[in-house]
DNA sequence: ATATAGATCTCGTCA
DNA sequence: TGACGAGGTCTATAT
């Protein structure tokens, strides 16, 4: 244990990406108390100081540490333990290794964003160039904006100049959906002394659950099935271009 | 890059986890449309056949394919290329090495759960034990119930028998904290014919969004601070114990 | 720093 | 399987 520890704490200061496989239990304290029984997972030390713990299923870390945080590698009782705190957080967590299969660290330099299409941003923008999705007679105004009365996503009127509020989502509207609609129309109506009723509130998505689409109607707003752009539109193409691989 | 591939190949058999440092684009395609440009990484294959890339920085992969994919490892133009996709879920990933830092595989056993106290359940506990922290006369019914109602933190009445609805939040109410306490009392009140009025509405959390608490008192509903259990409440007594190792 | 809402959210749980 | 809400949510953005 004693060699691995200095390999890794070399190699913690080399701010390399390290990466330990082996039998640990975790303890950690800070805006939760958690414990992780012993059992066989993978810990990354990333350079900016997260630390992550991954068991061998999902695809999330079952305990980490935010960025910025400092650790510490101590040899106790033949155990690797990793003390690791970050006292702006408030956070600590002690991961406390039995048994390493492999340890491993580099440099690693990755300065590059992923570009991402189909958000609901993107979905919000192929609304505002493309009126004749909601509605024949809609004009929107504007789009995205953190206004005073709310991050609406597309804001708008119709030919009587009734305003249109529209609230779009990527996936399937549920109740939070609607309620978050009705607080952006009455915040408006509020605001400038509309009454509710003249206002059209809309839900764009490209599916709504029953008890969505019952508040929904209960509260004299309606819903628009719209799919967000790009999202599975190269399902087909992709499919017979990938068929070729593996099972 | 031909024995590289064929240590995954090998690896992905043996239903191992594997680990790769290097250098390399992504491409995702599914609910969403991602490309990352050539950068270092770390990619993680995991034994239930998830399959993460992480960037150095941050502690959330950047790209990844769920659970249960299925991956084909290919050489091409002198490039290891890992092809990944989820027909269930409609997802796919390539990510292209031009080169490689180190890989590392094992396998991991791993069945244990983790354990957390001071989430939002423990607080509705200590609620519905400690009832006095809410009012003198609040007298709690049920608790995390999914009832027809909806899923109530904690539910009860006053002694004029008053129907009273609490909220729980381990942190900050906002405002969607106020429209869910707002929705499950106008739910409550047309299921038993109750007026509006009639209810108690609560929110119970350390504290509230400006915004949140306007929107509350406009509704007629209260807060009260409350902490949720161990809650830092063992910060100062963890500081002390573990000032001693590193800054 | 706080406030607000999206996310390829994930995850659990209940009908 | 869908629906609903929590999460040590995280992350980005605006104030």
């Amino acid at each position: 244990m004693d060699s691995t520890a200095v390999k890794i704490e070399e190699a913690l200061k080399r701010n390399d990406t390290i990466v330990i496989a082996g039998e640990c239990e975790v303890q950690y304290s800070g805006r939760a108390e958690a414990f992780l029984p012993l059992g066989e997972r993978l810990l990354i030390l990333k350079s900016d100081k997260a630390f992550l713990v991954h068991q061998p299923l999902g695809h999330q870390p079952i305990n980490y540490m935010r960025p910025d945080s400092s650790h510490s590698i101590v040899v106790e009782d033949g155990k690797l333990v990793i003390y690791s705190k970050n006292v702006g957080n408030k956070d600590f967590m002690t991961v406390k290794l039995t048994s390493v299969h492999f340890i491993n660290s580099t440099k690693l330099n990755d300065g590059q964003k992923i570009q991402i299409m189909g958000t609901e941003k993107d979905m919000s923008e192929m609304i505002y160039n493309t009126p004749l999705l909601i509605s024949e007679d809609f004009k929107p105004l504007s789009m995205e904006e953190h206004t005073k009365y709310g991050f609406i996503d597309v804001f708008g009127h119709d030919k009587e100049g009734n305003i249109v509020i529209v609230e779009c989502k990527r996936f399937r509207a549920d109740l939070s959906a609607v309620t978050q609609l009705r607080r952006y129309v009455e915040k408006i109506a509020a605001a400038k002394g509309i009454e509710l009723g003249k206002i059209k509130g809309i839900i764009a998505a490209p599916k709504i659950t029953g008890n969505a689409e019952q508040m929904l109607n209960d509260w004299g707003y309606s819903f628009i099935s719209v799919k967000p752009p790009n999202f599975h539109e190269k399902w087909d193409k992709k499919q017979s271009t990938l068929d070729a691989f593996g099972k």
